[in-house]
RNA sequence: GCUCGGAUGGUGGAAUCGGUAGACACGAGGGACUUAAAAUCCCUUGGCCAUUGCGGCUGUGUGGGUUCAAGUCCCACUCCGAGUACCA
C-alpha cells in the first residue's frame, strides 16, 4: 500500500472536525495547560511558509501535553483590526469588514490543511462586537480608575474624589501628570467641568495634551513602538512630533511592576533585556536650582549628582514649560527664532543632522551647592518627555554637554583625577573625585559611586532635592484617527467634557460611513457617521482605539469566549489562570507584550483575573527568510551565464521566480515562458545545466521567493511540512526556508509507512520485541520526551529517523514497539500517526493515547566501551562489563596488549578514569 | 555609543556535568536495479598524507590562558545578527 498523504490527511482532518476531537472544556479532574500562539493579522497575502513555524511548534507541545494527561487549551483567532484593510478600503471603497472576512476565510483554509489541534469553537475576532464589547469595557474601567502609588495598584477614581474633597491633592499618592496641585478648598470650589478636567490628570485612561508621533501620510498618530528611526513601521512614512489631545493609557504608572515581575516569568533573556531597556529604569536625584530674579526654581533630574561641582550651565528642552518663565525680553526674539526652527524639523531630521544647536535664554540659575551663577540655555538635545525636561550640564563628564560647551565656548571643569578631557568628555562612572569640595559638601578623594551616594544624602538633608527613580517608559497613546478600530465608549457632555457610556450600552458598535477618509474639516472618519451620538443625544468620541487594544486581553477571552456577562467568568479564569506557553515572534517585545502585561495587571488589581502575569513562559520562534534565486545576464545582451562561469563576464543579477528553479538548477523552458523578454534568451551552461545563484532575503513577492504552505502540503503532505519546518534548526533561530532538505523528511515518512506493510497487509504482529528493539525504542522515548520539554524539536526529528532505521535493520515487527513509536510521532506528524494507529487496530484517536515512559533498564549497556588515552591521545578501546569498578578498569587498560607500546617501559605518572567513557594514562 | 546574542564541513545543523568533534539531513562522488529515466537501495564524503596494512598529522572566527583533557571555562581581539539610542 502506498503512502497516500493527500487522502490520509483529508480523511483525518475531516474526522477531527466532525468529532470535535480538539474541543476542550473545564475539567476539574485534570490539570490544565494553556498553549497559545500570537494570533495573526489576516493580511491579503495569506499565510506563507514562515507563519506556521511557531504554530507547528506550539501544536506539538499542545499535543504532547494532552498525551501526558493535561486538559489542554489551544485556541486560535484573528487580530482583525489593522491598517492594511483600511488602506485597501480607502483605495477601493471596499468595506474593511468584507476584506477582513475574506482574508480570515483564506487563513482558516490554509491553517486547516496543516492539521492543527485548535479548538475552533473558541475562535475570537477582535473586530466583532461580542469581542470588542470587552475591549471597551476594560477601557471604561481604566477611565474610572487612578493609580495609587502607596498601594501600588489601580483604585476607583471615586476614592480619589473623596480624598480631594477632604485634603486636596497633597499626599494623595496618585500617579499623575498634573503640573500643579490644589487644596481641598480649591477643589470644592471647582465647577463640575473643572473637576472633570482636573481628574483627567489622574485617570488611568485619560485625555491628555501630549507630544505625539503624527504621521501625515497615514493621517493618524502612532505609538512609540509603531515608529522606528523616525518613520512609521507600517508603510515607512515620515513621522512628525506634534502636540495633540489624545487618549492615553497610564502605562508608566506600572513601570516598576512591569520591570520587577520580569523576574517571575520564563522568557528568553533577550526579550527580557529588550523590555528592560524599553522600561528604562534609572536611579538618580531631582534637584532644585534657584533662578536669578525669579521666584520659581528649576527642577532637574540627574543620575550623576556627584558632578554638581562641575555644572557650568543649564539646558531646557525647547518644549519645556520653563522656557517662557526664564526667557528675558532681550533674548525673546532669538529664542522664538530657535523654537520655530526646531518645531519645523521632524525627529528624523534632528537625528540625521546631529548638529549642536541651542540658544541662550538670557537668564542665570544658581548652583545650590557652590552658589555660583550659571547661564540657562535652550537646546533640542534635551528631551521634554524624559525626566523634567531640564538638565544640569556637566561638560567634563557628559559627551553631549561637552559638545555643547565646546560649541558655545562654555567652561569645562574636570572632576575626576587623571581624566583627560582635552579632546572628549570622560563619561565613565569610575575614578576618584577632585575639584568637588567646599564648606557644605566634601567629595574630593571619594570614588564616584560613593560620591553619588553622599551627594544624594546631602541634597535631601539640605532640602534642595530628593532621590528619584525615573523610567523611560511613556504612557501609551491610545487614539487613532482611523475608521477600522474599536469606537471609544465615550461621549462629550454640554461642557465638552468626556463622559463614560453606561456599561449597559456596550458594545458601542462601529457605525457605517460613506468614505473611509477624514472629513473635510479634518475630523477622523467617524465624523462622517450619521447619528453618531449616545442614547442621551450627546456626540460620541470620533477617534478609534489602536491595534494593540484588541490584542491586549484576547488570551483571557479564549478562556470563556461566548460569555456575554463578563470578559471571563471567575470559574474559567480560576481554572485556566494564565497562558502556560506563549509562542510568537520577537517583534512584539516592546508593543503587544508590554501592553498585554499592563492590561493584565490592571485587571489583576481589581481581581478580575487571578494572575499578575499573562504569559508564564514565552518562546520566540525565529523568522523564516526567503531564499531567492538569481540568473546572471551579460550586460547589454539577452544571454545568461551559469553561476560558476559568471566571473568571466560583466553580468547583472536578476531575481528569478524560485518556482522555475529546482535545487538551484534553472528550468530553462519554464524561464523562457516566464516573461516575454526572456523568450529568446540564450544560455551559457555548465555541465549542460544552468546553475542559479542564491541569497537569503526577506520573503516577499517582489523577490519571487515566497513559498506557500499550500504548495508544500500539496506536494509532500502536511506531515512532511511539519517535520521539515521543525527539522530546519532550533526554533528560536531565524533561518532561510530550505526546500532542499524536505526530500529527506519525505523519504523518512515513506520508509516508515513501508515498515508497517507487506504489500497491502499489515505485517506487524503481537511479538515479544528483542532487547535491541526495546533499547532502540526506549532510547527514542527518552530522547523525544526530553527534547519536547526544551523545544529541541530538530534533534527529535533526527532521533525518529535513527530509530526507524534501527528497527528496520533489526527487522522488528513487534506491534508494541511501533505503537510507542507512533504515539511519539503523533504530535509531530498527526495524520500519518492517526492512520497507522487505526491500521494497527487501536481504539480511539491517537491523540488520546498515553505518552510512553522509558525504562532505564532497557537502555543499560551490558558491556561498556572505554577509550584509552595516553597523554590525552586516544590509542585503543577496551570493553568491560557494565559496573566494573574504576580501579579494575584501570588495571585492564594498563595490561591490555596495546598498552605496552604507549607506555614504552615507563610507569604511568597518573591515571584518570572517567566512568563509562575514558581512561587517560599520563606517562 | 550602550545592552544582549552568535561564529562548528560544500549547506542546514548535532555534541547533557569540560571527556576527545561533525549526529541527522541535504548536496556531491561511486555502485546496484533499469533499454533508459524517475523512484528505490548500497558504499564514500572536514582537510592533508598514506591507502595490498586496518594508520599518521591537522582541524570548531583570531591570539593567549586554566586543565591529564576545551567547540564547551577565563582574558583580549575580529566579524556578524538583534534591541535601543541625544534617556541626563
Amino acid at each position: 500500500m502506498e503512502y497516500n498523504f493527500n487522502k490520509i490527511e483529508k480523511k483525518w482532518q475531516q474526522y477531527w472536525k466532525d468529532n470535535k476531537t480538539y474541543k476542550v472544556d473545564i475539567d476539574e479532574s485534570k490539570p490544565k495547560f494553556y498553549v497559545l500562539d500570537m494570533f495573526p493579522y489576516p493580511s491579503g497575502a495569506g499565510l506563507h511558509v514562515g507563519h506556521p513555524l511557531g504554530y507547528i511548534a506550539s501544536d506539538i507541545y499542545a499535543r504532547y501535553k494532552r498525551h501526558k494527561g493535561f486538559n489542554v487549551l489551544h485556541p486560535m483567532g484573528y487580530d482583525a483590526y489593522g491598517l492594511p484593510a483600511e488602506q485597501y478600503a480607502i483605495q477601493t471603497g471596499q468595506h474593511p469588514e468584507i476584506t477582513t472576512k475574506q482574508n480570515i476565510a483564506r487563513y482558516r483554509e490554509q491553517l486547516d490543511k496543516i492539521g492543527f489541534c485548535y479548538d475552533w469553537d473558541r475562535e475570537v475576532r477582535t473586530c466583532e462586537p461580542g469581542y470588542y464589547k470587552w475591549t471597551q469595557w476594560a477601557f471604561l474601567q481604566m477611565f474610572k480608575s487612578y493609580y495609587n502609588t502607596a498601594l501600588d495598584k489601580a483604585r476607583p477614581i471615586t476614592e480619589l474624589e473623596e480624598y480631594f474633597e477632604k485634603h486636596g491633592s497633597e499626599g494623595c499618592n496618585a500617579h499623575t501628570n498634573a503640573k500643579e496641585g490644589f487644596t481641598a478648598e480649591q477643589w470644592n470650589a471647582m465647577t463640575e467641568a473643572e473637576k472633570s478636567q482636573a481628574l483627567m490628570d489622574y485617570r488611568i485612561a485619560y485625555l491628555g495634551n501630549t507630544m505625539v508621533n503624527w504621521c501625515p501620510k497615514l493621517g493618524t498618530v502612532l505609538a512609540n513602538d509603531e515608529v522606528s528611526e523616525g518613520v512609521s513601521l507600517r508603510g515607512g512614512y515620515p513621522v512628525e512630533q506634534k502636540v495633540m489631545s489624545q487618549w492615553c493609557l497610564r502605562v508608566s504608572a506600572y513601570a516598576g511592576r512591569l520591570l520587577r515581575d520580569l523576574d517571575t516569568i520564563e522568557w528568553s533573556d533577550s526579550i527580557k533585556e529588550t523590555q528592560k531597556n524599553w522600561i528604562g529604569y534609572s536611579e538618580g536625584a531631582e534637584m532644585l536650582f534657584p533662578i536669578v530674579g525669579c521666584d520659581e526654581q528649576l527642577l532637574i533630574f540627574t543620575t550623576r549628582a556627584d558632578t554638581i561641582f562641575g555644572v557650568t550651565f543649564m539646558v531646557l528642552a525647547p518644549e519645556s514649560d520653563y522656557v517662557d518663565l526664564v526667557v528675558t525680553p532681550e533674548q525673546r526674539a532669538a529664542v522664538d527664532a530657535y523654537l520655530n526652527e526646531v518645531k519645523h524639523k521632524t525627529e528624523r531630521e534632528r537625528l540625521i543632522e546631529k548638529k549642536v544647536s541651542g540658544v541662550f535664554s538670557g537668564r542665570y540659575a544658581i548652583n545650590p551647592v557652590t552658589g555660583k551663577e550659571i547661564p540657562i540655555y535652550i537646546s533640542d538635545y534635551v528631551l521634554a518627555g524624559y525626566g523634567t525636561g531640564a538638565i544640569m550640564a556637566v561638560p567634563a563628564h557628559d559627551s553631549r554637554d561637552y559638545a555643547f560647551a565646546k560649541h558655545f565656548d562654555l567652561p569645562i571643569i574636570p572632576l575626576i583625577e587623571g581624566a583627560d578631557i582635552s579632546e572628549e568628555s570622560f563619561d565613565a562612572k569610575d575614578g576618584i573625585m577632585m575639584n568637588s569640595s567646599n564648606e557644605r559638601l566634601q567629595l574630593n578623594g571619594l570614588q564616584v559611586k560613593d560620591a553619588i551616594a553622599k551627594t544624594k544624602e546631602y541634597i535631601e538633608e539640605a532640602g534642595i532635592g530628593k532621590v528619584k527613580v525615573n523610567y523611560r517608559l511613556r504612557d501609551a497613546i491610545f487614539s487613532r484617527q482611523r475608521y477600522w478600530g474599536e469606537p471609544f465608549p465615550i461621549y462629550y457632555d454640554e461642557d465638552g467634557q468626556p463622559q463614560p457610556l453606561d456599561e449597559s450600552e456596550l458594545p458601542l458598535q462601529l457605525p457605517e460611513v460613506d468614505k473611509f477618509l477624514p472629513t473635510e474639516t479634518g475630523e477622523p472618519p467617524l465624523g462622517r457617521a450619521k447619528n453618531w451620538v449616545a442614547s442621551n443625544g450627546r456626540p460620541l468620541e470620533l477617534n478609534t482605539m489602536p491595534g494593540f487594544a484588541g490584542s491586549s486581553a484576547y488570551y483571557l477571552r479564549y478562556m470563556d469566549p461566548h460569555n456575554n456577562e463578563a470578559l471571563v467568568s471567575k470559574e474559567a479564569d480560576e481554572y485556566w489562570r494564565q497562558v502556560d506557553l506563549y509562542v510568537g515572534g520577537t517583534e512584539h517585545a516592546t508593543g503587544h507584550l508590554i501592553y498585554s502585561r499592563f492590561w493584565n495587571k490592571f485587571l489583576y488589581d481589581y481581581g478580575y483575573v487571578c494572575e499578575a502575569e499573562p504569559f508564564r513562559k514565552l518562546v520566540n520562534q525565529g523568522m523564516i527568510q526567503g531564499r531567492s534565486n538569481f540568473v546572471y545576464r551579460i550586460k547589454d545582451t539577452n544571454k545568461f551565464v551559469s553561476f560558476n562561469l559568471k566571473k568571466d563576464y560583466d553580468v547583472t543579477p536578476i531575481h528569478v521566480d524560485i518556482k522555475l528553479v529546482y535545487n538551484d538548477v534553472l528550468d530553462i523552458e519554464a524561464f523562457k515562458a516566464w516573461r516575454p523578454e526572456f523568450a529568446d534568451a540564450e544560455f551559457i551552461l555548465e555541465d549542460g545545466k544552468y546553475i542559479c545563484g542564491w541569497a537569503v532575503e526577506k520573503m516577499s513577492k517582489s523577490m519571487f521567493n515566497v513559498v506557500n504552505p499550500d504548495d508544500i502540503v500539496e506536494h509532500y503532505g502536511a506531515d512532511t511540512l511539519r517535520l521539515n519546518e521543525m527539522f530546519l534548526g532550533p526554533i528560536e533561530q531565524s533561518k532561510p526556508w530550505d526546500t532542499h532538505g524536505i526530500s529527506g523528511v519525505s523519504k523518512f515518512l515513506k520508509r516508515l509507512w513501508g515498515q508497517f506493510f507487506d504489500g497491502d497487509t499489515m505485517q506487524l504482529v503481537d511479538d515479544k520485541p528483542s532487547a535491541e528493539a526495546l533499547k532502540s525504542i526506549h532510547k527514542l522515548i527518552k530522547k523525544v520526551s526530553q527534547d519536547i520539554e526544551v523545544f529541541s524539536y530538530n534533534t527529535s526529528v533526527a532521533a525518529f529517523m535513527i530509530c526507524a532505521n534501527e528497527l528496520s535493520t533489526l527487522k522488528c515487527k513487534s506491534k508494541s514497539v511501533y505503537r510507542d513509536f507512533i504515539v511519539l510521532l503523533a504530535p509531530f506528524a498527526p495524520h500519518i500517526a492517526e492512520e497507522l494507529w487505526h491500521q494497527m487496530g487501536e481504539q480511539g484517536t491517537v491523540c488520546d493515547a498515553k505518552w510512553p515512559t522509558w525504562n532505564e533498564d532497557y537502555l543499560k549497556e551490558s558491556m561498556v566501551k572505554y577509550t584509552v588515552l595516553f597523554n590525552g591521545k586516544p590509542r585503543f578501546n577496551i570493553e568491560v562489563p557494565a559496573g566494573t569498578p574504576n580501579d579494575e578498569v584501570q588495571q585492564q587498560a594498563l595490561t591490555h596488549e596495546g598498552a605496552a607500546r604507549w607506555l614504552d617501559g615507563k610507569q604511568p605518572k597518573k591515571v584518570i578514569v572517567v566512568p563509562n567513557k575514558i581512561v587517560n594514562v599520563v606517562v
